[in-house]
DNA sequence: CCACTTTTGCCCAATATTCCCCACTTTTTT
DNA sequence: AAAAAAGTGGGGAATATTGGGCAAAAGTGG
């Protein structure tokens, strides 16, 4: 029964955006909605790593990071690309709990990489959550406002896809 | 009983960076959050060799270690490749053992190999660790950072890796 | 084989980090 | 407007990291 209701829980998805202070000593605590979620689907175990895309940083429930990493580790290790994204995900992944106000202290270099300091965005995005540092949000957000939808690049799903 | 939690400790991987100081003495303190792990698997004896491609050093516990010996043997030895990577590999691979305070020397050679001089990055890498010059890391990640993905090289694999 | 130097490992002390707890402020709810 | 809940910040205890002293062990040259 407990499983059950695990399971349905990691169906959910996390949703939304929230702005939180990250205080001198790199704490960040977690939106108090979000808190029985993970600790029923992870017991506060999360996840984080870094997006080599962009300098944000990602934060998964152990659970939903494991599949991931599965894959990750699956990959042929003699690929150069495929290499490169083991080293860079796996190699940042770095575990940390809530502590019992429900914060996650955040690694020293980890936070230096998306330069979370004062304000930081948490973003809702279906079973992980992105870390922003405000600014780069704000301007990153602007930028993808500002681009023009060019059709011819659109992928066949997107066809399907109507808001 | 013993035998399976020790194989389900195997199966368990590493990740996560660190940055540690290397003393005067070369000496270099696991982080505490690995220590258990690696006594459970392998009672501190671990191996620390080169890796080919890059500057850096690769840090196994025995038992793992041995699954790849056996493999890097298995090679065919006439082969000037598989040659050159058995005598790179095997040859610079080094027992070390943990202290009684979690610490393992570093031998002077391997040391000079990936110039681990101060602070020194740790990387979880799944069934091993990379150890890196802390300046020599952060060249070498900002370049894959800034590397493009160019889809034609991706294997079929990263299809189905959605982050 | 013995004295001497160097290396290695153990122990302890100093420093830094992490975590828990409590108090205060701000926001939301009734 | 008061009460409740959530967010924020900091003191202090516990833990982890770091560096150095010292003794045992290993290596070196006579």
């Amino acid at each position: 029964m407990l499983k059950i209701i695990s399971l349905m829980e990691e169906l959910k998805v996390f949703r939304g955006i929230n702005a939180i202070n990250v205080d001198e000593k790199g704490r960040l605590s977690i939106p108090t909605r979000y808190r029985q979620r993970l600790l029923d689907v992870a017991q506060g175990h999360l996840i984080l790593t870094i997006d080599t895309e962009q300098r944000c940083l990602l934060l998964y429930s152990l659970p939903a990071w494991e599949v991931i990493e599965a894959k990750i580790e699956a990959l042929p290790s003699f690929n150069k690309t495929t290499r490169r994204i083991q080293r860079l995900l796996l190699g940042h992944a770095t575990e940390v709990e809530m502590d019992k106000q429900g914060r996650i202290l955040l690694p020293p270099l980890l936070r230096e990489y998306a330069s979370l300091d004062g304000r930081v965005i948490m973003l809702g995005q279906g079973k992980k959550f992105e870390l922003w540092n405000e600014e780069t949000w704000q301007t990153q957000r602007d930028h993808w406002l500002g681009e023009e939808l060019n059709d011819d690049s659109l992928p066949d799903e997107l066809d399907s896809l109507a808001l």
